[in-house]
DNA sequence: AGCACGCCGACT
DNA sequence: GTCGGCGTGCTC
């Protein structure tokens, strides 16, 4: 009797294709094969075994099974599937996305036994010429690591490859065999960890052990609390010796000085997993979790796909952060599935953050997660005070108002470090026209270009286009043709200006965009000497500057009224996420918010009251409004050659809805409502046309059960041509 | 997604 | 007369 198998394929298709089995062959889910798909051949996954062939389809066989063992563990499948079923993706990318490239192109799963390196006699000689400074710090770190170290161990230590390869050809470093697993196994926990504060060990008391099982915590710790002493001492204090645990980090986060921190406790256990990674480092990392040592893996988004045998906890660290969720294509949240993740193994979750997503919040409130307050800065630092300043009819320069300006010379004065934070949004400068009032306008998307001086280049943030920046007015040639708006540039000049004996430091994506850069511009800050700091979104996040005692918010409106409903909720994030990076040291921080609307509530309440209530009120405005997460929302998206076409795609997709049958019980399930179709906050991106349908229900169950089939009919209907969709669950951007 | 088949324009 | 443009249709 000839078997049938169902084998899930790396393609946008919702469906599985059927295969037969030649005599003698026995395959289990999981298991990788190659296998004939029109005239080619692919690498499959097996998702079913022993199916009732269908009708009618000469089924082809199965050309070679890669392994006798599934490539792809259970556990992790399952969660595939679900994330599959959630999110309504096809299940075969949902599949392939939990496996590292090397494996979806169909190289073997053969861990390469990683060369480690020791220091020789001669080595410890050290007898270096001077300048070769970079080699003696490598052969200083690792005499200090007392053990053998691979080469990727060198690498995010900050050594490179060649270094390595010069000081191994002067016989300093020699290569030694050494079974990582064992190397794992031992915890190299020559470090002992700091000891917590009182508050921080109320906070850790409140953790419930790994063997209670499953049980998510919202761990709400302040800027500064430490948060992540508390993770070191939970993994320290509960984690086997043999368990595997994942501590998931948002993307800006991924620091070496994070995975360094970790590194100190736990040696050659932790593994990190990042899109820096390449191919072979990812297959190697992935290998090793595969064979189930018992790693405590360091990672962003992704690494809640990784192929964990015997996980034992997880932490999300930064989880209110928006990169957890993936932005295109398979639009997971990646704190969403780790919750997912840990309840299928039974295991607990530690959610932190200093200001908690709205909707896990919800999820405290409701008894759904155990609340965790850690109110309380370690050491001697106290939190910052916040103020309002009005800017409504004040002059500015480059943004910035004359209390603000004369606020940063004291600082400057007292020899402390200043931060000024620009909110890039609709503030990044254009080229405006005096004359005629001609604003320069991408050619491709419904936005402005923005001006870089240094590149003298006009740029489009929403598309790859870019064209050479003119003198003249290109509309009536008038010489009146000036940059406008406050960006980093614009507060970096007035600030040089104003303080020319200071150091202004820009940190944005265009200072930053060489590698160590960024370690240049924190070693500056961190020497203690007065500086100015101007930047953006990355000076928000996770980074220490202990002697910046001023903080200068430009421009803190643009999140007060817009159409997206989440934006209160990013705007205090960000601002209390940037008021935490003042005051962490000795000297009591200060935070200046320029504002046109002082007498906002929520503004108010930054001053005075804490996130939580904050969260409150914004949880109880999303409970009037019935929004998330009152109720479950998908968005689903399209673009085409015009905006008509993608209208009229939406409209269809609604009447559909609407006309269909709603077997609901009235009482608990009023079906789905419908909002839209509405053409997106930037309608047209890279000359594609773009607008939104909204769908709300009360059960999420309502949702999937429309949106699946929904799903399944879109594709399988042909679209006029040009047309493209995608579903997004649970979408953090609604415009 | 690939890849092939298919039917219309500028080349040796 | 052919090479090749990318439009549409299929893949167990």
């Amino acid at each position: 009797m000839i078997q049938t198998v169902r084998i899930a394929l790396a393609r946008p298709l919702r469906k599985l294709f059927d295969y037969s089995l030649p005599e003698g062959v026995a395959v289990c889910p999981g298991q990788r094969v190659r296998v004939p798909f029109g005239r080619q051949s692919l690498i499959g996954l097996v998702v079913e075994t022993e199916v009732e062939p269908p009708e009618g389809i000469q089924l082809k066989p199965v050309q070679a099974v890669l392994e006798d063992w599934p490539l792809l563990p259970d556990e992790t499948r399952k969660l595939m599937h679900w994330a599959s079923a959630y999110y309504q993706h096809p299940l075969g990318e949902c599949l392939f996305m939990a496996l590292p490239p090397a494996l979806r192109r169909g190289r073997p799963a053969a861990l390469r036994k990683q060369p480690h390196w020791t220091i020789t006699e001669d080595g410890r000689q050290a007898k270096l010429p001077p300048q070769a400074h970079k080699q003696q710090a490598l052969l200083h770190w690792l005499e200090n690591q007392g053990k053998p170290c691979s080469l990727s161990d060198f690498k995010t230590a900050g050594f490179s490859a060649d270094q390595v390869k010069r000081l191994a050809a002067k016989a300093m470093l020699t290569e030694v065999e050494d079974d990582q697993r064992e190397a794992a196994r031992e915890t190299a926990s020559t470090a002992t960890l700091p000891v917590l504060t009182a508050a921080q060990q109320v906070a850790f008391s409140e953790l419930q052990p790994i063997e209670n099982g499953f049980n998510c915590s919202l761990l709400y710790g302040i800027t500064g609390s430490g948060k992540t002493e508390i993770y070191l001492h939970y993994i320290q204090q509960y984690l086997g010796t043999d368990q595997q645990a994942l501590v998931m980090v948002p993307e800006i986060n991924l620091t070496p000085q994070t995975v360094r921190r970790f590194q100190r406790y736990f040696g050659a256990r932790i593994a990190v997993w990042h899109s820096a990674l390449n191919d072979s480092e990812r297959l190697q990392s992935w290998l090793r979790v595969r064979n189930g040592e018992p790693v405590i893996v360091i990672g962003t988004r992704s690494a809640v796909t990784l192929p964990f045998s015997d996980l034992a906890m997880i932490v999300v660290d930064e989880e209110h952060d928006t990169s957890f969720k993936q932005g295109e294509g398979f639009r997971y949240s990646g704190r969403d599935m780790a919750v997912f993740r840990a309840h299928q193994n039974n295991c607990p979750i530690i959610l932190g953050s200093a200001t908690p997503s709205i909707e896990s919040y919800h999820n405290a409130t409701s008894g759904k997660y155990h609340l965790i307050r850690l109110e309380e800065r370690a050491g001697p630092a106290v939190l910052p005070t916040i103020r309002l300043l009005d800017i409504r009819s004040r002059p500015l320069e480059g943004g910035l108002s004359a209390p603000a300006l004369k606020a940063v010379g004291e600082r400057i004065n007292k020899g402390e470090q200043v931060l000024v934070y620009v909110n890039r949004r609709g503030f990044a400068p254009v080229m405006m026209c005096f004359d005629c009032g001609h604003i320069s306008e991408c050619p491709r998307c419904d936005s402005r270009l923005t001006y870089h001086r240094r590149e003298r280049a006009m740029r489009c943030h929403h598309c790859d286009y870019q064209t050479a920046a003119v003198n003249t007015c290109p509309k009536c040639q008038s010489e009146a043709y000036k940059p406008v708006g406050q960006g980093t540039e614009r507060a970096e000049d007035i600030l040089s200006t104003r303080f020319p004996d200071t150091p202004v430091i820009r940190v944005d994506r265009d200072s930053t965009r060489t590698k160590g850069s960024i370690d240049r511009i924190l070693g500056q800050v961190n020497s203690g000497d007065p500086c100015i700091l101007v930047g953006t979104q990355m000076l928000a996040k996770g980074h220490d500057f202990p002697n910046v005692s001023l903080v200068v918010v430009v421009n803190a409106d643009g999140g007060l009224f817009s159409v997206d409903f989440r934006a209160p909720e990013q705007l205090i994030q960000t601002l209390l996420q940037v008021s935490g990076r003042a005051g962490r040291g000795t000297i009591p921080g200060t935070v200046l918010i320029q504002t046109c609307h002082s007498d906002h509530p929520l503004l108010q309440q930054l001053c005075t009251g804490s996130y939580l209530d904050m969260a409150q009120t914004l949880l109880d405005e999303r409970a009037g409004a019935r929004f998330p997460p009152y109720r479950a929302m998908a968005l689903l998206r399209a673009e085409a050659e015009t905006m008509g076409e993608s209208l009229a795609f939406l409209d269809g997709v609604k009447q559909v809805i609407q006309l269909q049958p709603q077997q609901a019980t009235p009482q608990t399930d009023t079906g789905i409502e419908t909002w839209g179709p509405l053409p997106a906050v930037i309608a047209r991106r890279a000359d594609r046309h773009r607008a939104h349908l909204v769908f709300v229900a009360d059960q999420r169950r309502t949702l999937q059960r429309v949106l699946g089939p929904l799903c399944q009919q879109l594709e399988t209907q042909r679209q006029p041509r040009g047309l493209k969709w995608q579903i997004d669950i649970d979408p953090l951007e609604t415009g």
